[in-house]
DNA sequence: TGGGAAATTATGGGCGTCAATGGATTCTCA
DNA sequence: TGAGAATCCATTGACGCCCATAATTTCCCA
């Protein structure tokens, strides 16, 4: 598989290190680097996590043509490269998360890896049962336009 | 890992050496330079740094046709070369950055390595602060929504 | 179909290595 | 020969790797 599916909790042990989903792990298997790329949601208290893939596309388009874009999207690459941080993981499959990325997301004892797709997240428990909560409101309400949309495919 | 990725806070000593972050010396490993090569950023306090082949490429592009860049590029390239500097490291990864330099970026104490994809970027870590914060308003008022727009990947 | 047996995954902890830093020593060239 | 620069060494603290254990899950076969 190549998606990132499904909920995942797991522990954050004394050393700061939590093991990244087995499922996760295989779905990024085919890329050089052994590990996951992370930086903080730029919008929520979340964290947003990646393959290396995300970033090399990034770069390529940045630097193929300045005029694609806009200061605006060239802060935004500078952001997110700035406050990226490529995280190896050891024989067992775990990560150690940066302290700041920590606090960004409030995570203590647990973080909670959610599946996006192409991407994931990274969430306190709590704090994503409560976006979860927020989102499925915000679902029930604006039903009918989410019936009528269809999946871009690219 | 080709990519200059995460930020780094490293001290200057008395002798004015600064530890080049590993990831960025491993990035840089398969130039034949041992080292990088830094000019001051035009537009704002901060040094602009890459390896040799960054820079090559950018002498290739603006030899190759002046249609692709405007006088004002050509300009631009003559600048940075003429202020550029190859530093090499010494055998623990350090460089000595020029004085002419360090002044342009205000920098005394401590230096902050940060990472842009290609290229790299060396701020006073207050600076950086600063300028980040306005980097994320103008990111967030714009278009929020940019962050979630992704490339494919196959 | 109902157990186990084996493989996989999540978790904990010990330990060696390496990166960052500071200081001393040697080298080089004017 | 002296001053600046480059190399070498030494410390410490973080990180990666190894092993051990436990809790699953998968698989195999009676």
């Amino acid at each position: 598989m190549a998606l990132f599916v499904s909920t995942f909790i797991n522990k954050v042990d004394r050393k700061g290190r939590v093991s990244v989903p087995a499922s996760f792990r295989s779905a990024l298997s085919a890329q050089p680097f052994a590990g996951i790329v992370v930086y903080p949601a730029l919008t929520s208290a979340a964290i947003e996590g990646c393959g290396t893939a995300f970033l090399e596309d990034l770069a390529a388009s940045a630097e193929a043509s300045f005029d694609l874009f806009s200061p605006e999207q060239d802060d935004l690459n500078t952001l997110i490269f700035a406050s990226s941080h490529q995280l190896a993981w050891d024989p067992e499959g775990r990560v150690v998360l940066p302290e700041e990325i920590l606090a960004h997301a409030h995570i203590t004892e647990q973080a909670a890896f959610v599946g996006k797709g192409r991407t994931f997240q990274i969430w306190e428990p709590d704090a994503l049962k409560a976006h979860q909560a927020e989102a499925r409101e915000r679902a029930l309400k604006n039903r009918p336009q989410l019936v009528l949309r269809r999946p871009e495919t690219k």
